[in-house]
DNA sequence: CGATAATGTAAGCAGAGACTTGCGCAAGTG
DNA sequence: CACTTGCGCAAGTCTCTGCTTACATTATCG
């Protein structure tokens, strides 16, 4: 999950993750939507399918990424978890607050 | 944005937001929990506050601290984007795709 | 088989960032 | 007013990482 994380946080890898979001595309023409160099582009790649953010696949000498939903959906659990019960305390605590506040009032 | 992501990419600060989740929290007593120094806590509590993480209190020569759930509604509502629509489409994608591997297997 | 195309791997460098040590500053307390 | 408490700020160190250059690998084509 860390490497999920860590994978989302640097731009350029968002970036590719949206190239990639909607078809299947080879590492080089993803390259070409960047001016660093091929080889960089290739590291990202590997962080992205380290953190199994997205799927590799071969064909000939061409390794064809695309997204992997999965990733995705493995990170939104983990955030949700992290803050979701957070967020409904926080309403009910606010409409209490809310109360003792107009109690105050009077 | 990228401030947001890149405070939660860090487990440290990760930990500090569960630590100020539910009740605001000097930090002296953050900084008790890590065995880091204190300014190192002091580091990462500048880091969530510029991210509009936490929020910032001051009591005297005291700061509190407390998660600011607002900044993670935002963070939500920017992962939400960047992939829930992908989500979606993709949920779409796999029943036609169902159907068309039911086709050739006939 | 030799040449070429598409791509990954390795090593080195420069910048970023997490941490420590040292210092400064504001707000009590005697 | 001196002293203490609770902090943040600044500078230096060390590790990590994104990038480049150079080389290796794998598949295809004549």
């Amino acid at each position: 999950m860390q490497a999920v994380i860590e994978a989302i946080a640097e731009p350029r890898r968002r970036e590719i993750l949206q190239l990639v979001r909607d078809e299947e595309m080879t590492a080089g023409r993803i390259a070409a939507h960047f001016d660093v160099t091929r080889q960089a582009i290739s590291q990202h790649l590997r962080v992205l399918h380290g953190a199994r953010l997205v799927s590799e696949r071969r064909d000939g000498t061409r390794r064809l990424y695309r997204v992997r939903p999965e990733g995705l959906i493995e990170l939104r659990a983990f955030l949700d978890d992290f803050w979701s019960n957070r967020l409904e305390k926080l309403k009910r605590e606010a409409e209490a607050d809310e109360k003792s506040r107009a109690a105050n009032r009077r």
